[in-house]
DNA sequence: CAGCGGATGTGCT
DNA sequence: GCACATCCGCTGG
């Protein structure tokens, strides 16, 4: 079934999709719609063609590298809660966090393509700092169970699958991590070829 | 289009 | 105390 569903009809995606090994949720985030809810009439959907896997403890590159920090403990939890945090002191990057309960592991969510609800002054979502920006999702936001509607209905944020077939992918080096020795070079960054919304770097 | 600087949390020394 | 970070918009050439 190809068939879009209305926005009213759309769950989140439940905690056991995000308890599996993180390459896998980075794979089928891919095409995947974030559900954004900004009040009783503002309602924002953007399809993910842009994501990169960070493997927990033993990844130099993942900020779970030096243990359960307490910035990094959430990413330690139980899966399918939000890990939002700042970088260079102005932008919010957003990131699904994957793997049972004890092992850390997170998918950082860098690009969208805007489906509706950014009418008004079309936002681009490409990048981590601007996807967070267009949707509105801060630090305050950090710790938000990604698998539960709010029963108000006016605050939400999840991810939704609308039933559109999965994406072609692609794979490089994820970005902005060359301090990370051999792990600068795995190619745990997933993109969707040719979407405009995709980083060109 | 390369270069640069903003503004601040985080974790190590 | 301090270096640096999962970035981006502006500047000048």
């Amino acid at each position: 079934m190809t068939t879009s569903r209305s926005p009213s009809s759309l769950s989140p995606l439940p905690r056991a999709f995000y308890q599996r090994p993180t390459t896998a949720v980075a794979h089928e985030l891919l095409g995947k719609l974030l559900v954004r809810r900004r009040g009783p009439r503002k309602i924002q959907l953007a399809r993910i063609v842009e994501v990169e896997a960070y493997l927990g403890e033993r990844d130099a590159a993942s900020h779970a590298r030096r243990g359960p920090t307490p910035r990094a403990t959430i990413m330690f939890g139980p899966p399918g809660f939000l890990y939002v945090y700042l970088i260079y002191g102005m932008h919010h990057c957003m990131n699904f966090v994957t793997e049972a309960n004890g092992t850390a592991g997170a998918v950082l969510i860098r690009a969208a393509t805007p489906i509706a609800g950014f009418a008004d002054r079309p936002r681009a979502l490409t990048g981590p700092g601007k996807l967070c920006a267009g949707l509105g999702i801060t630090r305050a936001d950090n710790g938000r169970d990604l698998t539960r509607r709010n029963p108000t209905r006016r605050n939400d944020f999840y991810v939704a699958d609308d039933g559109s077939p999965a994406p072609r992918r692609a794979a490089s080096a994820r970005i902005g991590v060359d301090y990370a020795g051999a792990w600068a070079a795995r190619k745990l960054r997933f993109y969707v070829p040719g979407s405009p919304d995709v980083c060109k770097a």
